[in-house]
DNA sequence: GACCAGGCACATC
DNA sequence: GATGTGCATGGT
């Protein structure tokens, strides 16, 4: 059997076990596309349940919009978000996000989603703040698109099951799921949601391996 | 009290 | 281009 064949055995074979192991996921955990996408920057190395609580002072004071966000001071706006840590630059990001979102698109994140793909992944790279994994969670999780995210659990987890190399680049990682997988945004969505689930509740119960559910396809202990 | 959590930009070599 | 560092809160 070819290896690359091997490899999208694997990669659709792990998909089907977490999926039975663990259920739907129903992410990304928001009202709206805006919401996704405030919280894919809060989120950058911060504990979600502490984005949760930035998030909602946002929605308590009812500035949870690209408008109100530009419209109030910095100092405001870190007071807000300071339970996600990191709140002095996390401002400064929200606020290029809203900038941006204005000037391009007018705050129509639905005329945002008609731009191609590609072109919408380079332009949205280029706002402060937003580097791969924060524009490709927005892509997916705000806007549809079937982008996978890679993320730390992704790569780690990968990583000992033998799938990815130390050395990847994130271009890298996400051609071991885009070329394997087919492109459905619900598929994707699901399955790095599963990756996350795994990482917490096998991180969370045993240090040395982040895999258990994987059965004989997981390697922990042997890298 | 140490360590980690759904990264990124920037300085320096 | 790769390697190091600052950013900061809250839970375990």
């Amino acid at each position: 059997m070819k290896d690359d064949y091997k490899e999208k055995l694997l990669v659709n074979d792990i998909y089907r076990k977490l999926s039975v192991a663990y259920g739907p996921q129903h992410w990304w955990p928001a009202e709206s596309a805006f919401e996704v996408m405030v919280g894919a920057i809060l989120t950058q190395s911060a504990a979600w349940t502490n984005v949760e609580k930035a998030i909602r002072n946002l929605k308590a004071a009812q500035v949870l919009s690209p408008d109100s966000i530009r419209n109030m001071s910095f100092s405001e706006l870190a007071a807000f978000i300071k339970p996600s840590g990191y709140y002095n630059v996390k401002a400064r990001k929200l606020k290029s996000l809203v900038y941006w979102l204005g000037e391009n698109y007018s705050d129509d994140i639905n005329r945002m989603a008609e731009t191609e793909t590609q072109k919408l992944r380079e332009d949205i790279l280029s706002v402060y703040g937003i580097g791969p994994e924060t524009a490709d969670s927005i892509l997916l999780y705000a806007l549809g698109k079937p982008v996978f995210v890679i993320d730390a659990y992704t790569r780690r987890i990968f990583f000992r099951i033998g799938l990815i190399g130390e050395e990847d680049s994130y271009n890298d990682c996400q051609r071991l799921f885009t070329s394997n997988l087919k492109a459905d945004a619900a598929l994707f969505n699901e399955y790095h949601a599963l990756i996350v689930k795994l990482a917490k509740e096998a991180c969370n119960k045993n240090p040395d391996c982040d895999g258990c559910c994987l059965g004989e396809i997981c390697r922990h202990g042997k890298s």
